[in-house]
RNA sequence: GCGGAAGUGGCGUAAUUGGCAGCCGCGCUAGGUUUAGGUCCUAGUACUCGAGAGAGUGUGCGGGUUCGAGUCCCGCCUUCCGCACCA
């Protein structure tokens, strides 16, 4: 309930929700209809010279876009977007031209499954949930360039998603210069002879052969991928949509690991990159490590095994350790393993490696058999226990001529490096317990500690390695090197963890590929002349099912049904063909993949982006500036894919030219989460948490206790808060004071609503400080400040500044809160406080404020003066107080002039503990000067 | 298991980054205003002992460094987040 609606006799001009809800629409509309926060470009149809801004310092802050679901906002969803929006209010008022746009990443799954399941357009769902979600931001008072708001799904907008993907898929990544190029200048390199593709001179190789090897190259391309495919849905599933026992999540239906041909992007070719420009970035640090980590670069070196005439390569981090290298190691996938099995057991195969089977082909096939009946999480669970079995075959250590059994194990993944590994038990703990388990030999190639027990993974002198013996782990890795590359058993080499990007979804939802095929099956890019591909309107948006248990099945898209749109003729320069579109659609990554760069030029249907409007907003400042958006502010669950394919994209784009920065955000900044309390009662049912009261630290839904639990604000959990609620309670100001208030932008907290009322009484307050309540007079003096509420607001001013230039609201707006309350008990306020404190509570309150700013006296907005700057001069303070301790406890206090000397300062501080001291000698008296005396005796 | 983050009053938090622990707010207590409740204003509110002045204790637990530790170091405990045998 509302005030007005308990209180009778409220006063006629008290600042209250009712009064909110007058101002709030007021002033959106005045922003609105004045293009208050439209911010000018130096170049195109958004450059204004007029601009109070235009030619300032620029500042380019942006939010992690939301996705419009169907369940609107909840008070947690603003919480960045009010931070940015009170920062950039500051910086606006500091002089800064700021860019701050807002849009909407509008493709993606639920409005297609609702589109499934009822035959609404998922262009109809999307467009109102947008409006929905523009509404409630707008009734926050969020002060977004409009003119730059876009969704994802706008054609003007996935045209240039599509452009995009054509600069990828036209180019190439040059090793030597560790950068994409188009792909003519790989073309050049073939006619010419600098490259060869096969024994064949460029020329004998017919169109399509060329055509196939070029595609080989390009940065998008197709290519077999592993996936789960549920027939019984007809659909691709992400890991966390199979179920541990290997079904779908959504209907059970079984799922099945197979390959398919999938659009892939080869981001694995930027990993060093990627990488290495991590050092540059203002991230946070955790973020950082959780990138370096997904990506997973390890130097080390492909190692060749020989085997009966042909050889296994594997990858190793410790080429050093290879005189320990006991056995090898193959994952049961591993295409090699077929024909290594000989007939029968070689002589002495040991009963344990057999797995009690008569012959090592019989024994492979029973294991990989085991081993495919195990789904992903099966085979991670059961890693504590090493399982494996021989296959019979033996290859030669290339150091030192030793003969070293080769197993199958499913702790070796096929995925990863080269599916083999060379096992070295003496400094790997998972070699350890296999050799173990298996009974096999364990040499110590790295002298470890005297009683140390098991595989042994760090530094020391190498031992028992012939020409290495003596040398650290880094030296002795970097001499093995240097011995395979020279003897030819192998070469330095760098792997990923990262793997290339899957890139094709078999969805309706999406963005069409700007792709066709011609008779030879091969694909082409349309030229950009062609674009944007549209989406076609289907009857059907779901994909056609199978047979759950047909795992043959091939995925079926909704596009490829709409056969007038998939067979089309066109003219690409050799006069009119047929050609077959691609119907798979990009995933939704693609669209939030580059956003950051549209908003700078959002109508331009030349390019992209406007190079000149790009340099100004995003490009490097300073030498070794990497660019990009000045401050962007999202969720760190976003922390490796989006922001990684956002990189990587970003990159490519650098390389071939179009953008002047080389990262996309020059600074990080993870906002916390707002979570929710929910409750149970006996049953175990969630009961509604608005509906719960508390009683002596106990929770009661009517008459039956309920237990309290914690966890994220959502529907399932009926804990549901949101923004529209509180504007309506309290005001929009309020809303966002109190979000701001209630702790640090980057902690997670409880969202609790009986203490948002504490905000509303100090804007009470300020209010009250301007107008008078029974008659709405303004009721500021004009008379100066005394001295000490003048050193009291200088030092507010002063404080506030630093706190908002480093995303303190919260205690900034403690600070103000203080100013307010040392203002209150005077008979009157004057003007020399109260205009800072209104501007000061303006990126918080922004309604407020322009009210409270134009009672006072002021016309239009207060959004372009300048932010209160603090008197040096006044923050000095009068006198210091020193806390005198002896021995760590406070036993007195001096009070001195500021300018007095340590000496001084010294002489007072021991006369003042004289007591305490009791004649006792001081052994040491420490004077930290402005801070305190420490006396020990 | 590995990695990351974090543990401060009844609750959300603050602490100039090694210098008086608890700013600001919620809640609570008392008083004023009010017919009453609510609003608003004033005062109080870490814990223990004490009538009181005051004394002692206190930042998850146990050690350590230091004149001085919420902050730094070592070892544990708990919670949250992420990852899954990464050769």
């Amino acid at each position: 309930m509302s005030e007005s609606e308990t209180n009778a006799d409220v006063p006629p001009y008290r600042y209250t929700a009712a009064m909110a809800a007058e101002i709030e629409p007021r002033w959106q509309a005045y922003w609105a209809d004045n293009g208050t926060f439209f911010a000018p470009n130096p170049t195109g149809e958004l450059a204004d010279a007029a601009h109070p801004r235009a030619g300032a310092p620029k500042l380019h802050v942006q939010d992690m876009f939301p996705y419009p679901s169907g369940a609107g906002l909840h008070v947690g969803h603003p919480l960045g977007y009010i931070g940015t929006d009170s920062y950039t209010r500051y910086k606006r008022m500091a002089g800064y031209n700021v860019l701050h746009p807002m849009g909407f990443d509008a493709f993606g799954l639920p409005a297609e499954q609702y589109a499934v399941q009822t035959g609404t357009h998922p262009r109809t769902t999307t467009e109102a949930n947008v409006e929905r979600y523009r509404g409630q931001l707008r009734r926050l008072g969020l002060a977004y360039d409009d003119r730059r708001s876009f969704s994802t799904t706008d054609p003007e907008y996935y045209r240039w998603t599509q452009w995009i993907f054509l600069q990828v898929f036209n180019s190439w990544f040059d090793p030597s210069l560790r950068k994409a190029r188009p792909i003519a200048t790989l073309i050049d390199q073939f006619v010419s002879g600098a490259r060869k593709a096969d024994d064949r001179p460029w020329a004998e190789l017919s169109a399509a052969e060329q055509r196939a090897v070029i595609n080989e190259h390009r940065l998008a391309y197709v290519s077999e991928a592993p996936v789960n495919w549920c027939p019984g849905l007809g659909t691709v599933l992400a890991n966390e949509e199979v179920t541990p026992e290997g079904r779908s999540e959504r209907g059970n239906f079984p799922v099945f690991q197979r390959s398919l041909k999938q659009w892939k992007m080869r981001i694995t070719a930027y990993g060093d990159r990627l990488v290495e420009d991590l050092d540059g970035l203002d991230w946070p640090e955790p973020v950082k490590l959780m990138q370096r980590n997904w990506i997973g670069r390890s130097r080390g070196a492909h190692v060749d095994f020989p085997i009966d005439g042909f050889k296994i390569s594997v990858f190793t981090t410790r080429p050093d350790t290879l005189f320990g290298a006991t056995y090898m190691v193959l994952a049961p996938e591993h295409s090699l393993v077929d024909s290594l099995v000989p007939a029968a057991w070689p002589e002495g195969t040991k009963d344990a490696w057999t797995g009690g089977h008569a012959t090592p082909e019989a024994a492979v096939a029973a294991y990989r058999a085991a081993a495919a009946a195990k789904t992903e999480q099966e085979r991670t669970a059961d890693a504590k226990v090493k399982t494996g079995v021989f296959t019979g075959a033996y290859a030669t250590n290339p150091v030192n001529g030793a003969r070293i059994p080769v197993f199958i194990a499913d702790y070796v993944l096929a995925g990863y490096g080269t599916g083999a590994i060379m096992a070295v038990p003496g400094q790997d703990e998972r070699d350890w317990a296999f050799a173990e388990v298996f009974d096999l030999p364990i040499i110590r190639t790295v002298q470890a500690p005297a009683d140390f027990e098991g595989a042994y993974t760090g530094d020391g002198p190498a031992v028992n390695s012939d020409f290495l013996n003596g040398m650290g782990v880094v030296d002795a890795k970097a001499s093995m090197i240097s011995w395979l590359e020279e003897k030819g058993h192998g070469r330095g080499a760098t792997t990923f963890r990262l793997r290339d990007w899957l890139f094709s979804r078999q969805r309706y939802w999406g963005e069409p590929f700007p792709i066709v095929y011609d008779e030879t099956g091969l694909p082409i890019a349309l030229p950009d002349s062609m674009l944007p591909v549209e989406l076609p309107d289907v009857d059907d948006f779901s994909p056609r099912t199978f047979d759950p248990q047909d795992a043959a099945s091939e995925p079926e898209t909704p596009l490829s049904r709409k056969k007038d749109w998939v067979n089309v003729e066109l003219d690409l320069g050799d006069g009119p063909k047929q050609y077959v579109r691609e119907t798979n659609t990009m995933p939704q990554w693609a669209g939030s993949c580059w956003y950051e760069l549209r908003y700078l030029d959002p109508h331009n249907d030349k390019a992209l982006v406007d190079p000149e409007n790009e340099a100004y907003w995003m490009g490097p400042q300073r030498a070794g500036d990497p660019g990009g958006v000045d401050l962007y502010v999202g969720g760190v669950e976003h922390a490796v894919l989006h922001l990684l394919y956002a990189r990587f994209w970003h990159k490519v784009l650098f390389d071939l030219g179009h953008v002047s920065s080389y990262e996309p955000f020059r600074k990080l900044f993870n906002q916390g989460y707002i979570q929710a309390y929910a409750f149970r009662d006996a049953r175990g049912v969630i009961v509604a948490a608005e509906e719960v009261v508390e009683r002596d630290g106990r929770w009661f839904h009517g008459d039956q206790e309920v237990s309290r639990e914690y966890g994220k604000m959502g529907k399932s959990l009926k804990n549901v808060v949101t923004p529209d609620e509180m504007s309506e309670q309290y005001g929009a100001d309020t809303f966002r004071v109190y979000e701001m208030a209630m702790g640090p932008l980057d902690v997670s907290r409880p969202w609790e609503t009986r203490a948002v009322v504490g905000s509303q009484r100090f804007l009470q307050r300020v209010w009250r400080l301007v107008v008078d309540e029974t008659t709405g007079a303004v009721r500021v003096t004009e008379d100066p400040l005394d001295v000490k509420t003048r050193r009291a607001l200088h030092r507010t001013i002063d404080g506030v500044r630093g706190d908002m230039d480093e995303l303190r609201f919260n205690t900034a707006i403690a600070k103000l809160i203080e100013l307010t309350n040392t203002l209150t008990p005077l008979p009157a306020a004057s003007r020399e406080a109260i205009e800072p404190l209104v501007l000061m509570m303006s990126p918080f309150a922004p309604h407020l404020a322009e009210e409270l700013w134009r009672k006072l006296g002021h016309d239009g907005t207060l959004a372009y003066v300048d932010f209160p700057v603090a008197d040096p001069a006044l923050l000095v303070a009068e006198s210091i107080t020193y806390p005198v301790q002896v021995n760590g406890k406070v036993r007195g206090r001096v009070e001195v002039a500021p300018d007095t000397t340590e000496d001084s300062v010294r002489a007072a501080a021991l006369a003042e503990v004289a007591e305490a001291l009791a004649g006792r000698e001081p052994r040491k008296v420490i004077v930290v000067p402005g801070r305190l005396v420490s006396v020990v005796v």
